[in-house]
DNA sequence: TTCTGTGCAAATCTTTTGCATGGCA
DNA sequence: TGCCATGCAAAAGATTTGCACAGAA
């Protein structure tokens, strides 16, 4: 589904300021607040900051984007399937896992006779390349 | 170990106010900074806010504070043992939940050949008695 | 025309800093 | 005395709101 669609399926009109920060998620795959002020200036110079917080509250509550809370600095994402975010705190890097959660929050659930609703889960780690050189 | 030599053992003298809000954080298990305000505000009418985030920003370095990013507003608790968080997001009720992680950290950090530092893993759910009044 | 969305500016929170004061080793 | 911690006020940042205007249905 075309951003376009993603935008018009959940009753908000398919703006060019809409379609940019889509854009741009969909390109980095996350984006604090700051980079997608950054490279919207590029392409809308008069693209207001307030304008930018309103769309990115309005498309979280439509669920079309998902906010990620790791960092102190806030990511955004377009929402999507199970998977982890792994977050090096060495390197600061933020990355996508592809990792079905569901074995792990099922038996949560059954443990707590809970429903989990996470698509997501955010785990703090050292990356593969800063374990190297603490080898070195 | 005493909230005061915790405190001792980590260099940072045991003054009232950081006592008073390693109290809350017993007492409570988590706290927004709204709550450690509210409440210290009965016993210490003078504590300040910039002293309550200057101490909580230097206890989270020692580590003997986690924060716990999950709800828009930032949760705090005393760093304690590997544990799970589980957040309604219905009732709004954020407990925590004993589960060892380990089994779930370990597979990850085969398969990204990464280390995993998380003692704590959040999630949010809806919770047992929020599923009990949909089935009525 | 009627809505919805935008930009700008102001208002409101949140968090951090600078500095003078106070208390404890 | 010499630190470290505190309180207060100001500064700096982050987020939201009000309002008039612009553009698409």
């Amino acid at each position: 589904m075309s951003n376009i669609d993603l935008l018009k399926s959940n009753s908000l009109k398919a703006t060019p300021q809409r379609l940019c920060v889509l854009d741009i998620l969909e390109d980095c795959g996350h984006a604090t607040l700051d980079d997608i002020q950054t490279i919207t200036r590029e392409k809308f110079p008069t693209l207001s900051i307030s304008t930018i917080y309103r769309n990115l509250n309005e498309m979280i509550e439509k669920g079309i984007v998902s906010e990620i809370k790791i960092t102190r600095k806030q990511h955004f994402e377009i929402s999507k399937e199970k998977h982890l975010h792994l977050y090096c705190k060495e390197c600061g890097k933020l990355e996508d896992f592809d990792f079905k959660t569901e074995s792990f929050t099922k038996e949560i659930e059954k443990l707590a006779n809970c429903k989990v609703l996470n698509d997501v889960v955010n785990l703090e780690i050292i990356c593969e390349d800063c374990l190297k050189k603490h080898n070195k």
